[in-house]
DNA sequence: CTCCGTTGTCATCGT
DNA sequence: AAACGATGACAACGG
């Protein structure tokens, strides 16, 4: 118990760096600059509207959590949440179920765990058989599932009904709920909540529920992530009324986000099924129990880096022990595409990054994949490079951190690469020419790079040359031991890309500053064209004030009269008004001598 | 063919 | 001094 204890907090630990290592990389991204400005600006306002709704998401998926913990008790003997006894009489009914679609046989070397045959014989003692298959029998499929070998779990599943929707309700809470799940967990701003929920699961369910007959079925779309186990343990046991509200308030979910994916419960069967079977042993708790993958060494570390990592299959097969796959084969296997995210893209899945990391940031950079298809003998070596700094066991954190640099890498490059992909795509549909032009110049570009870096054999991506700080390049450097002409190939493609950003941030920014001035220009044209109108409007104001002055100043002339009763002109007399107010009548003729004649009038 | 926009690259300067 | 970013200038490329 107090080994389980201990493994259970540094699940804890790696998980809570999992998360911080998260954060990092959703800030390394934010910074990181795309260079369509104009398509980077709406690509904002489409994050920042996702992140409005996943927000609303996030609020309801607390409110249920609420819900669903309050209709839950502790059970203080093993420490698990277990529905109330008074929420549901029969427990049959109040647990989810989940349908069993294919049945597996199970090996009998899994470990100390319980046996599959002892789950059954369990299993069929608590749950009678008849009521298990279509009624709502509770199936606890996390629990049992660390005693799935990796072999069953690489077993490809069967495909699941491609509509869930058209299945019998029983059949399509589970696609529904997985789907709904896998978009909420895909969310890195989830990720903290979910490592909390994931540290309350630990501690909370240290002894597994008795297994079900659902555990025969390693399809089960609860079977995913490790985060979609935090969930199953709270989901798999709660009541009806709980899971009803889930249920309604999934297919809103899925059908507005995910439409694109509503035929992909095969990938993430076999997503489940092929890499997080396989994570799941990782689980301390069954590692010490099982400790057939010879993974031991890093899995807890390693593993729970991948955990954050995306589901591709170089992550996948660098887990593969003793080189158990063949990774060439497998990377010919990949399809040869121009965009890194398609390429470890199942076939029945349009966006698996999207479906299990939110945005589909996790895959190889262009690069990455152009040195595969490119130089298909050396992937083997790429990966090996690309992967070996995570299982190096002896410095942890060291460890995490080029890891972390390495996903921020990657993520920043996912962040930028689907968009140009996608850039791609709706040009090919919207025609906006050049993204087409940028890519394949880019591809072109990268190309060169890539082939100067394998004529001298450089061991290292063209994407982590240029994206890795320089401390850490220079301690990959350091790994490394290169030749002179090595290390200049090696600055000259770092200095050439750092300053291909530079060069398309300058352009950017000059775009923003002539976009700026032309702004700029139209209100100072509107301010000119104003201050005009205004001018011509006070000019033929002054015209009217002068006019009516005339005509005043004739009016005065006309009324005065000198002793004589003459009139006096206005050619020859003028008035003029002194500072104290009077007012003179002056010659116009004789302004000097005019003094002695002034004659004083009187103030007006 | 030229023209023009885009992009990568180099040289240089300032931080 | 080294690293890096900014920017002008140039060339290549493609529409």
């Amino acid at each position: 118990m107090t080994m389980e204890m201990d493994v259970m907090h540094s699940i804890q630990q790696d998980m809570n760096l999992i998360d911080i290592l998260w954060k990092q990389d959703i800030d390394l991204g934010a910074s990181r600059e795309v260079f369509d400005y104009n398509h980077r600006q709406k690509e904002h306002e489409l994050q920042r509207q996702l992140e409005q709704q996943e927000e609303k998401r996030l609020h309801l998926l607390r409110e249920q959590e609420k819900a669903l913990l309050a209709q839950l008790q502790l059970d203080e003997e093993t420490g698990e949440y277990v529905p109330r006894p008074v929420a549901l009489p029969p427990l049959q009914s109040a647990i989810i179920p989940l349908e069993v679609s294919q049945d597996v046989s199970f090996p009998a070397d899994s470990g100390d765990a319980m046996s599959f045959d002892e789950c059954l014989q369990l299993l069929a003692e608590t749950f009678p058989v008849g009521e298990t298959e279509n009624s709502s029998v509770g199936l606890n499929t996390t629990e049992v599932r660390p005693m799935l070998s990796p072999e069953l779990a690489a077993v490809p599943s069967p495909t699941l009904s491609p509509d869930p929707l058209s299945a019998s309700p029983s059949q399509a809470m589970c696609p529904e709920l997985e789907e709904a799940w896998m978009e909420l967990l895909s969310l890195p701003e989830l990720q903290p909540c979910l490592n909390i929920k994931m540290e309350d699961a630990v501690e909370t369910t240290a002894y597994p529920l008795p297994p079900s007959p659902d555990a025969q079925n390693p399809n089960c779309q609860f079977y995913q992530t490790n985060s979609a186990e935090v969930e199953t343990n709270a989901i798999n046991i709660c009541p009806v009324e709980f899971l009803n509200t889930v249920e309604a308030s999934v297919p809103s979910m899925v059908q507005s986000d995910h439409l694109t994916q509503a035929d992909s419960p095969q990938f993430h069967t076999d997503f489940a099924a092929e890499s997080f079977g396989e994570m799941f042993y990782s689980n301390p708790v069954q590692k010490e129990n099982t400790g057939q993958h010879g993974l031991d060494g890093y899995n807890s570390d390693a593993m729970s880096d991948m955990a954050s990592q995306p589901f591709t299959p170089a992550g996948l097969y660098s887990l593969s022990p003793g080189d158990a796959f063949d990774k060439h084969d497998l990377m010919a296997e990949l399809p040869d595409s121009d965009s890194g995210i398609s390429s470890h893209t199942s076939p029945n899945a349009s966006s698996p990054g999207k479906s299990v990391y939110g945005d589909g940031s996790f895959h190889h950079s262009d690069s990455d994949m152009e040195e595969m298809d490119h130089n298909p003998g050396s992937a083997e070596t790429d990966f090996s490079e690309m992967f070996s700094i995570n299982f190096e066991p002896d410095d942890l954190q060291r460890t995490l951190s080029v890891s972390a640099l390495e996903r921020s890498e990657e993520q920043m490059e996912g962040k930028l690469e689907p968009h140009k992909m996608d850039s791609v795509e709706e040009c090919g549909q919207s025609g906006a020419p050049f993204t087409k032009d940028k890519k394949r110049r880019s591809d072109a570009r990268l190309s060169r790079d890539e082939q100067r870096a394998k004529a001298l054999k450089i061991p290292l991506s063209v994407s982590r040359i240029i994206n890795l700080p320089v401390d850490d390049f220079k301690e990959l450097l350091s790994k490394h031991h290169l030749n002179d002409a090595q290390m200049a190939l090696v600055q000259d493609i770092r200095r050439r890309g750092k300053n291909k950003v530079a060069a398309q941030n300058c352009r950017k920014r000059k775009m923003e500053n002539i976009v700026g001035l032309e702004g700029e220009l139209d209100s100072l044209k509107e301010e000119k064209e104003r201050l005009l109108s205004e001018k011509v409007q006070k000019a033929a104001h002054l015209k009217e004030m002068k006019q009516q002055l005339n005509s005043l100043y004739l009016e005065v002339f006309s009324k005065l009269r000198d002793e004589k009763g003459n009139s006096y002109s206005p050619s020859e007399y003028s008035l003029q008004q002194s500072t104290n107010g009077s007012i003179f009548l002056v010659p116009r003729v004789k302004k000097t001598l005019a003094k002695s004649d002034i004659r004083h009038m009187s103030s007006a």
